[in-house]
RNA sequence: GGAGCUGUGGCCGAGAGGCUGAAGGCGGCGGUUUGCUAAACCGUUAUACGAUUUAAAGUCGUAUCGAGGGUUCGAAUCCCUCCGGCUCCGCCA
């Protein structure tokens, strides 16, 4: 959600900011809300004048009524009888206009960070080369995940289809071990190492919390709604970031550091025929996330910590990755600035997301109305929040499916996972 | 599913048609005292929009007591609808 007075107040760079996230109209956009904010305010400069009418003559007509001077009581009131309607239409009319403008507000996406680079879609990403990690490993003929899993007899999409539909699973055997295992290894860093409070927060929401993160009002096709209302959570992101909404922190709290392991639920709508093997691209997968809220000025560090903290279990998979910076017209609506995380999957011979760390500065914290009080100030101040996948849980069994193959079919275990694995070595069928 | 209760500032809590942006307490901020800390004491303490001002401060106006609507010259207070929260009963992991 955007402050309509830093609009007011930079215009320019408020049409700047999104017009480098490609949307074209964004000076008339601008403009736009301009017109309709100052129209609202020539609105409520009248009604506060009719209003300030009615208010001075209902307390002379209690003064009046309180010397029994009744005659002068009737003939105030006489004269205050036609302010009453044209109030409540000035009223009438505010309310339409400021709803107007928060619509507008609510479908417009955060503005890009500076160091953000510019571009249209995914080509125009960045590889932030520093962080780069290992190298492909030397496979003869890999294959791709599904087909090991398949061959393996422990991932069957057939039976998930009879019960499901597309793209669903069943993992069974070694590779639902694996899938557990994966998401306690994970916590344990996140939790032991890095200072995150380990969570199990709701899977099912109500439209506030949807609308604190941003997936609402304008995503909602990309949400399962169940008959009641709830929305199933898309990524822990919402129960997480959520949990600080409408709240005052003390800044000597911050920064606060969550993390959490659930199943995340995407209708998917618009990627039919993408991604339609395996389990790249599930309506339900699991994922472990980190959420930090944390003072305004130190969300720039907090989001390279975090993708450290995202990068720290690839490494200890010894899981080949690079780190994209996210241009302008790939990024999401709420993010300022993104750091994806692509692993190397041999079967595909490619880089694929498995990881996506966001700044969103107080981009949520507004929408969630969620603030800190600054040590030594006054006034209040929205919170920063970032968001991160430290990892997708199924993405990363895919990386180790097709990283780990051996030539008869099974799949080594990377030996920082074997202890979660009851120290098993290999998974075969 | 049935029955009832409740929603006031950063928090607790009073107010039950006008003098209430709202008592009191806690917390926050500033200060006095103190070797330091604590305690005590004093002061201060919401936001938005507008007017005034070169600007800031200040002053004034308007709105805001969950949200919306209604009654009234006048609503935190009365009425209606909605939304949250809580309790009990039933069912259930």
């Amino acid at each position: 959600m955007h402050d309509i007075r830093a609009i007011r107040e930079q215009p320019a760079q408020f049409a700047a900011g999104l017009s480098r996230r490609g949307m074209g109209e964004a000076q008339a956009l601008s403009e736009d809300i301009l017109t309709r904010d100052k129209a609202l305010r020539s609105l409520q400069q009248r009604l506060q004048e009719a209003q300030a009418r009615r208010n001075d003559a209902a307390r002379q007509i209690g003064a009046a009524k309180a010397q029994k001077d009744e005659g002068r009581a009737a003939a105030l009131m006489g004269e205050v009888a036609g302010l009453r309607e044209e109030i409540q239409k000035g009223e009438e009319e505010e309310r339409a206009l400021k709803l107007e403008v928060e619509e507008i507000l609510a479908a417009i996406p955060n503005l890009p960070a500076g160091d953000a680079p510019d571009g249209a879609d995914e080509n125009d990403n960045v590889e932030v080369v520093a962080r780069r990690f290992g190298a492909s490993p030397q496979i003869d003929k890999p294959l791709e995940h599904f087909a090991l899993g398949e061959a393996l007899e422990q991932m069957d999409f057939a039976r998930a289809a009879k019960i499901s539909g597309a793209r669903f699973v069943i993992l069974s055997g070694a590779l639902a071990r694996l899938e557990r295992a994966l998401g306690a290894f994970m916590l344990d860093i996140h939790t032991r190492e890095f200072g995150y409070r380990e969570v199990s927060p709701p899977l099912l929401v109500r439209d506030g919390a949807m609308f604190g993160t941003g997936q609402l009002p304008k995503f909602h096709e990309d949400l399962f709604h169940t008959t009641s209302g709830y929305w199933l959570i898309p990524t822990a992101e919402v129960s997480l970031t959520n949990y600080v909404n409408d709240e005052i922190l003390d800044e000597a709290d911050l920064p606060l550091r969550m993390t959490a392991w659930t199943p995340c639920f995407r209708a998917e709508a618009g990627s039919a025929g993408k991604d339609t093997h395996g389990l790249i691209r599930m309506h339900q997968f699991s994922k472990v996330e980190l959420v930090s809220i944390v003072a305004a000025e130190s969300s720039d560090a907090e989001h390279e910590r975090m993708t450290d903290c995202a990068q720290e279990v690839l490494k200890r998979l010894g899981l080949h990755h690079r780190v994209m910076a996210l241009c302008t017209g790939d990024m999401g609506f709420a993010a300022k600035k993104t750091y994806d995380i692509e692993v190397w999957l041999p079967g595909q011979n490619r880089f694929r997301e498995i990881s996506s760390c966001s700044n969103c500065g107080d981009f949520q914290g507004r929408r969630m109305n969620a603030r800190y009080r600054p040590k030594g100030e006054k006034n209040l101040k929205f919170v920063h929040t970032l968001n991160g996948s430290a990892l997708a849980i199924g993405r990363t069994l895919v990386a180790i499916l097709e990283n780990y193959q051996q030539t008869d079919g099974s799949i080594l275990i990377p030996e920082a996972l074997r202890p979660y694995m009851n120290g098993d070595e290999k998974i075969t069928k």
